[in-house]
RNA sequence: GGGGACGUAGUUCAGCCCGGUCAGAACGUUGGCCUGUCACGCCAAAGGUCGCGGGUUCAAAUCCCGUCGUCCCCGCCA
């Protein structure tokens, strides 16, 4: 049919004006004047007027009943518009297409939901229904440009990845069971009744054993797969940029990330970053920021009120006092938005000699003036006697509604120095990001220490908030506020593996039974290795600013894991279950 | 496991607070008219067990309880 001579409607343009054209698509929007129909053609490109003259279209009886999605096959030539019917609005609005002959190849039912809605409009058909008619919800133009767009993103990567002599290599969708992080996926094995492979949280240990087989740079967009519950920006399957390097550190890997997503940036939405970018300690982090994701397109932390140096005359003030600065005026509106949410805060604008706010009695502004660096313009706004997160909280709003940052930027930001551990709720220790690694070089002599007297259990109690304060070399990627990457430098020393498996509860059979497989094959010389991944779905839809990543995602689940498409998860044949050796036994309520 | 929001015509919503002209609008659909529209316009029509189940009441879309579904969040996600 069409593949050598059709083209595309989004491309008509001036070439082709006074040509014959071929055009292929979906019926957009009809509009019939009687003698002349107008129908608005789409494909993926874009949407073309059609022409359609009673006078000039030999079937044209036929099209009478012509219906938004039917899908038809267009033969006519291209016209410019007169002057005075030109469509702005639209991209190829100079132009139409006189037909000559349209064939219907295909009649669409009505349809569930509109889908010519304007795109610039948010979309408003109810999500479930989108995604039970996820065939008609991709055909919106918004839908196709987020899935090119991803296509674009992800291809730019493996330019660049390619460029940078790493290789893309596929690990095992069937894998093992993992004894700590997310619940596993679990598939039975038919051949082996009553037991199962697990789906990859994570290709982590594969390509750890890949730096062992010397691939030296080794890439992979790998899905990966975690039974968890869901939310805006978490799906149980998800794809990542998993990458693992040789005879590197720390700053190779943050050097490499930052030029890949310099360049695939700026090769798909023009937008030049800022390199290096800004890296900044865990504990730095937390203190500042109450954060470990801190959102720095607002750059002011909150901070301690020194009463000493601007008093505060209020019989009422206890407790600590907490302030946050803002660089401009936060006009009314907002004020009142918090004050009705309950918040409790004091505030002092400043707006060159003009001075308001409920702060204003109760100190000298002159003081408050010191204190911000002689700003002209600013707000602060002040809160006591209640815990510091609550003025976090006030923040993350004004952040939310967008008064504190600009309307589109985009901050990348490397969180480093994490703990090598953290303390669990039933008080047992495990690795705050995997058992695989590395201690931050600085505390490694310190390490060696207490996990002496860890093993002499000399006052075990004593020693636990000694080892929380040691740093590792993990690192996360943050985004707006939001962590897209993670990873670390891992461990190769088998008596440095061995401690870390130890203190964590790990004895050495557990965990040979679990990963003998990594460990047996660092007996056989293990480069220096670590690597990083990176959440490709949040970081797509934080570029593309979409309310969740199911909008980035062809077909996502819904918050129960459902998908409403294909009705999955569903129930299985009795006989599929028996082959297994698999019966189902009501669950415990 | 927990907290919150929503569920009314094919769609998006109003009505719910205060039970009784509350079965409504727009878009879409169907039929008719129209040769320069582009959210075309005009005329007419069809279309709803008010998510489901139970309760209160003379009477329930409306109040109460349960349940299902979707969304947001906490827990969880090394």
């Amino acid at each position: 049919m069409g593949y050598e001579n059709r083209i595309w409607c989004g491309t008509i343009g001036a070439k082709y004006v006074n040509q014959k054209v071929e055009l292929f698509g979906w019926v957009n929007r009809v509009r019939d004047m009687g003698g002349i129909l107008f129908v608005d053609l789409r494909d993926r490109s874009g949407i073309i007027q059609l022409v359609v003259d009673q006078k000039k279209v030999s079937n044209f009886d036929d099209l009478a009943g012509l219906s938004n999605e039917d899908v038809i096959r267009v033969v006519g030539v291209v016209r410019q518009r007169p002057r005075d019917k030109i469509n702005t609005r639209l991209p190829t609005g100079e132009y139409e297409v006189d037909v000559e002959r349209i064939d219907i190849l295909s009649k669409s039912d009505p349809l569930p939901f509109a889908i010519n809605e304007e795109d610039y409009k948010e979309i408003s058909t109810d999500e479930s229904l989108r995604l039970r008619y996820r065939f008609l919800d991709l055909r919106r133009p918004r839908m196709f440009r987020n899935l090119y767009f991803r296509h674009k993103f992800i291809k730019k990567i493996r330019d660049f990845l390619d460029e940078n002599g790493f290789i893309e290599v596929e690990t095992p969708i069937l894998s093992k069971p993992t004894p700590e992080g997310a619940r596993d996926f679990l598939v039975p094995s038919r051949l082996q009744p009553g037991k199962f492979y697990a789906l990859p949280q994570s290709p982590q240990l594969y390509k750890q054993i890949l730096m062992v087989s010397g691939i030296d740079r080794y890439f992979q967009i790998a899905k990966c797969l975690r039974d968890e519950d869901l939310r805006a920006d978490r799906q149980p399957e998800f794809t990542q940029l998993d990458l693992e390097m040789s005879f590197i550190d720390q700053e190779d890997i943050f050097n490499l990330i930052e030029n890949l997503l310099k360049e695939v940036l700026l090769s798909t939405m023009g937008i030049e970053l800022q390199t290096p970018f800004p890296r900044i300690s865990y504990k730095i982090a937390m203190e500042e920021y109450l954060s470990d994701k801190p959102d720095l397109r607002f750059p002011y932390p909150i901070k301690r009120f020194d009463t000493q140096k601007v008093p505060i005359n209020n019989e009422n003030l206890r407790g600590e006092v907490y302030y946050l600065f803002i660089p401009f005026i936060l006009n009314r509106k907002e004020i009142d938005n918090l004050y009705n949410k309950g918040y409790k805060f004091l505030y002092l604008i400043r707006e060159g000699e003009n001075y308001k706010g409920t702060l204003l009695k109760y100190i000298q502004v002159e003081k408050m003036n010191e204190l911000v660096e002689n700003r002209e313009v600013y707000t602060v706004l002040l809160t006591f006697d209640q815990p510091r997160d609550k003025l976090d909280e006030i923040k993350r709003i004004l952040i939310d509604r967008k008064v504190l940052l600009p309307a589109c930027s985009f901050y990348f930001l490397w969180v480093k120095d994490f703990p090598l551990f953290k303390l669990e709720e039933d008080g047992k220790i495990s690795s705050e990001h995997h058992p695989f690694t590395n201690v931050h070089p600085e505390d490694k002599d310190y390490l060696y220490e207490l996990y002496n007297e860890f093993r002499l259990s000399v006052n075990f109690s004593d020693i636990v908030p000694k080892l929380l304060n040691i740093k590792s070399l993990a690192y996360d990627l943050v985004l707006n506020g939001v962590e897209v990457g993670s990873g670390s430098i891992r461990i190769t020393d088998p008596e440095l593996q061995k401690m870390i498996f130890h203190i964590i509860g790990l004895t050495d059979e557990e965990a040979n039974s679990k990963f003998g497989f990594l460990l047996n094959s660092f007996r056989y010389g293990v480069p220096p290795h670590g690597g990083i991944a990176l959440g490709l779905d949040r970081i797509i839809s934080i570029l593309l600013m979409t309310n969740s990543i199911r909008d980035v995602i062809a077909f996502p689940k819904t918050q129960s894991g459902s998908c409403l498409l294909t009705n999955s998860p569903s129930e299985v044949d009795r006989n599929q279950l028996l082959e297994l050796g698999i019966n189902t036994v009501p669950l415990a309520q």
